[in-house]
DNA sequence: TCTATTTTTTAGTCTACCCTAAAAATATTT
DNA sequence: AAATATTTTTAGGGTAGACTAAAAAATAGA
């Protein structure tokens, strides 16, 4: 294994390669990188068995290929919490840090930090932290964009693109805050939140997308 | 700056090349490397102006070089300062996860961890840490195989061998701790170390060379 | 259905590493 | 000083990972 495989594995994870089968171009897109190349990882994971691949359609990723993904997801997500609750890392400056730790950290390693870190459950941005055996306690959550006016909920996970974690900063829209859906203009129009104390928060219809909610308040 | 790059500066600087020529075969030892692999990286670091380069002699590190060697060690001393006060490394445990840590480390990062471990001033074998901007705050220290007789010091570092550490373990021969040199063998022979409740340790003549001493007790 | 566009694959290069084997230079021994 | 041994360099190859440009396959539109 290598930091690039295992990149390249942990995008097809992320682009939902365990259920759906995963196009050159959605991973052309996500590692920025050329359509060769891709193809070129395809066959060599292909070759380890981490992945089966149709020509022409796109990659899934075999129980091997999760687990790896699986444990690549817990190195990273262990260290984002690391970083953000002992380094005071903003939950926005986290993921870059991660991302280059996580190729690096032995077994030994993350077990002792995980320790270290008091075994949390969730990371900065409320991923679920895989088990060390590779599977994942799910949790019940709704993405925001499914909700109706009225709904109440607390934000459960969030989308960890730095970019995105910035603009919920502006918005000032936090974890495990509680909200009133109030209204959903039409025409994939904004969407208005409000808070126990009143606050209204007025958030883009893609955003939406990116935030998941518990309904269980 | 690759993480191979990084190591061979690194080589350069444990075998001394700030102040003397160091070979080639020196770092064909030290890395584990053909000799071959040894003359090409030396071409590439000389391109970077990272070394001098005398040919069928040996290489030398320019300032520029000298000063990533020290940010390095810098980065590599406190993650082994973290991983054996925080996650309960034993010394010589630290080494070989330190290696890898270091060269995925932002100064940003760096900075954070020192701060969250409270500015150490040396890694767990005794080690100083280089400041910031690469100087190093010198320790007044002896090697071990310099002392005569009857000559009163504590340990103050040792070489970092993962091999040499268990063998102080073994002859429990601590960081810090204060003795009496009693007795020192011929034909290097074995050393005599006293403690002060009484304790006696006998350790070999190369021991003596990995051991620096602190004679201001 | 046929054309045009998009996506994927193939072909050919490039760089950073690493290697072995042989040649050249330096050191050592006799 | 010559022969031998050691060290360094050169020559030629290999793999992983990246690229561009062009060919092939699949999809979308008229």
């Amino acid at each position: 294994m290598t930091p690039n495989k295992e990149d390249f594995i942990k995008a097809i994870y992320e682009l939902g390669g365990h259920e759906q089968v995963v196009s050159n171009k959605a991973l052309v897109k996500a590692l920025s990188i050329s359509a060769a190349s891709v193809t070129e990882m395809n066959t060599r994971l292909l070759k380890e068995g981490l992945i089966t691949h149709l020509p022409y359609q796109g990659v899934q990723l075999t129980d091997k290929g999760l687990r790896i993904a699986n444990q690549l997801i817990r190195k990273h997500r262990i260290w984002e919490v690391f970083l953000a609750e002992k380094l005071g890392y903003d939950w926005n400056e986290v993921h870059k840090d991660a991302d280059l730790l996580e190729h690096v950290s032995s077994d030994f390693l993350i077990e002792r930090l995980n320790v270290f870190l008091g075994e949390p459950t969730f990371d900065p941005h409320g991923g679920v932290i895989p088990n060390k055996d590779g599977t994942i306690t799910e949790i019940d959550s709704t993405p925001l964009i499914e909700c109706t006016v009225d709904d109440q909920f607390k934000i459960q996970e969030v989308d960890d693109q730095e970019e995105f974690l910035e603009y919920l900063l502006y918005k000032n829209v936090q974890l495990g805050k509680k909200y009133t859906l109030v209204d959903v203009e039409p025409y994939d129009g904004p969407l208005t939140l409000e808070a126990v104390d009143g606050e209204r928060t007025i958030i883009g219809h893609k955003a939406a997308f990116k935030i998941l909610v518990d309904k269980n308040v």
